[in-house]
DNA sequence: CCGAATATTCAAAACGCTTTGGAAGCGGAT
DNA sequence: ATCCGCTTCCAAAGCGTTTTGAATATTCGG
């Protein structure tokens, strides 16, 4: 393995020179950068990570750990955000270690990392109303970044959408269309953003002066069967009049939410329309749908690598509220929605 | 942060000293030994990673790839594994670095890891028949353990149970019951596992002299509904005498069995004796099954540690042949598997 | 009590990189 | 010629460990 006293040999220069070169810095001549570009090329030369992590203190490796649920199984996004994670992270030659997390201690594995110090950073998923690990992963003064928030305007770094606009834009959309009785198919509970969602569909909502019961929010975890069992629930009009527009937080949900209209007899968007919130994984793209779902769009992938440059940033000592990136999500119109049926005008009751 | 040198200050003593004291050389008395670890303990010493990497030459990171499947799902039983396997890799003071694979390459990502240099060695999992990383990292030169075998007898390090005889154990108990018609539900064709165990099931009815027709051997995805789809086309009856003993590769699959005889009518083990392997993941105790499953059992979880360890003293010069572990699975007889019902002891016609 | 053997400890080198503080070379202004 | 300011490079000092080779205590047999 060539090392930059090698290069320097070959090209009788200090290891000096050869690591500024090599490093792009400006006090070296663009000749001597090139000709010692050249050699390490030659010399198949590759830096010794350990030894420039002893140079510089850092490590190269940041940290992420998975919160499993009780029948171990992780979020369907997850492991699409890992794919992309590791790419952009390699991109800028840094790796990902992984820890799995268990228990019910929220902190606990993040301190079991840090105490093994390696780690130059973090990145945090699945934010909770009131999260509790950025203030413990500040207090420690290690940096991180969170993909998502844990409310609408926080003091940490982070990538992530606005989940109340989300909620807003579709609501705007259906009841452009005429529709005044609207319900939410939303994820998890514990979630922040399904949290943002609800809050922003409630006060969308409010503001097009449309009365919403309770009821007509469910939430359970984003899958086919809990979408129809949701949907089957109120369209079947046990509930109350049923509702002519679903918002579903996630593409399975509106699956779901298909199927109990088909059991129903239900023609979408003929008697319902929906709406769905797109991730854009890539095993079920929405727009293959039977109708094509319209919705809001906001591509995983997408979040992989603004979220490993706010952290690269961060470790290089940029600010935390500098290091702040909310996204739009983008609605797209498809064929899963359409005007308010004849007769099915009238909103829900104030009082329910 | 506290250093030897600090250490060795306060003590009068040479960091090289207080190196080896708190390595345990045998070349430091214990009396200064016990010193150093006090004044360490109380200074908070830990050891600089990198500092220790660029001296021994090691990084103290393995790798280890994920294989997605086209879903973007993966093993039921990684995260069982991941698990595990990071706690008993940071007992060594190792740490697991991973990575996602998506291509059909089954060693590209192998190969761009290494790229990146900084791993020690390797662990792999789901072993194809002729599985190419084998050859491919000892080529390299890169140590590596195998979690499974891709064939009986492998030249690599490895810690794997007895496919064949989990096979070989399941007949013999239910020849044992008078059993002659025994059909099994393997898991995904591709994986080496499957082949053995398969294997194993042909040798084991040709041993028992019972004919097998190969319609009896289903392999697909180890979930419920496979083992549903499986069991209830031959439990119709329609492709033949039923049998009266199923085999199935995994817990999920028998539950899927299971279902398919109840909405036959069938009752286990009066008309039907159901035998799974067991790999012991927490969220689905075969002992809680209605009737309790009969078992070959062998704990992915016991597998960590030997994988750990395997992997460290590999890394540390262990010859391959030294490092191999095969170990052969439990058999646990409970309530799913009973004597051959009346009239239902003849084996499957010779040619079909 | 002496010399040899053994048990401890130390100083220094090495690992390969980054970074600091100059130094040399050069052109242009004085 | 002298001085100054740039540009371009270098030597050397780290970074915190492990490891080597040697030096210094300690112990033991005689």
């Amino acid at each position: 393995m060539a090392t930059l006293k090698d290069i320097g040999a070959e090209l009788g220069l200090s290891a000096a020179t050869v690591s500024r070169a090599l490093n792009g810095f400006p006090e070296v001549s663009a000749k001597t950068r090139d000709r010692v570009r050249l050699v390490a090329k030659r010399l198949g030369y590759r830096p010794n990570r350990s030894a420039q992590r002893l140079a510089t203190g850092r490590s190269g490796l940041i940290g992420m750990i998975v919160k499993l649920r009780a029948d171990m199984s992780a979020d369907q996004t997850f492991f699409d955000v890992l794919t992309g994670l590791t790419a952009a992270l390699s991109a800028r030659d840094i790796d990902l270690v992984l820890a799995v997390d268990q228990g019910d201690d929220p902190i606990a594995p993040y301190a079991r990392m840090l105490e093994r110090d390696l780690l130059d950073g973090f990145i945090l998923n699945a934010p909770v109303p009131n999260d509790p690990r950025p203030g413990y992963l500040r207090k420690r003064g290690v940096p991180f970044v969170m993909h998502g928030q844990d409310r609408a305007t926080p003091d940490y770094a982070f990538y992530g959408i606005d989940n109340r606009a989300v909620s807003a834009d579709a609501v705007a959309l259906l009841a452009a269309l005429g529709h005044r009785r609207i319900a939410l198919v939303n994820g998890e509970q514990r979630l922040a953003f399904a949290a943002e969602r609800a809050a922003g569909f409630r006060a969308a909502m409010a503001g097009e002066g449309l009365p919403l019961p309770a009821r007509f929010i469910a939430s359970d975890l984003p899958t086919e069967s809990a979408g129809y069992t949701a949907a089957l629930g109120w369209l079947s009009g046990r509930a109350g009049p049923r509702p002519t527009g679903i918002l579903c937080a996630s593409v399975p949900l509106a699956e779901g939410v298909l199927r109990a209209a088909r059991d129903l007899r239900l023609s979408v968007p003929g008697d319902l329309s929906v709406v769905a919130h797109d991730d854009a994984l890539p095993h079920r793209p929405a727009d293959r749908f039977d109708p094509a779902l319209t919705v809001t769009r906001a591509p995983m992938r997408d979040a992989c690598d603004p979220l490993a440059q706010l952290l690269v940033d961060h470790i290089q000592g940029a600010a935390a509220a500098a290091l702040q990136i909310v996204v739009r999500a983008g609605l797209i119109a498809r064929a899963s929605t359409g005007p308010v049926p004849n007769g099915e005008e009238a909103a829900w009751p104030r009082t329910t």
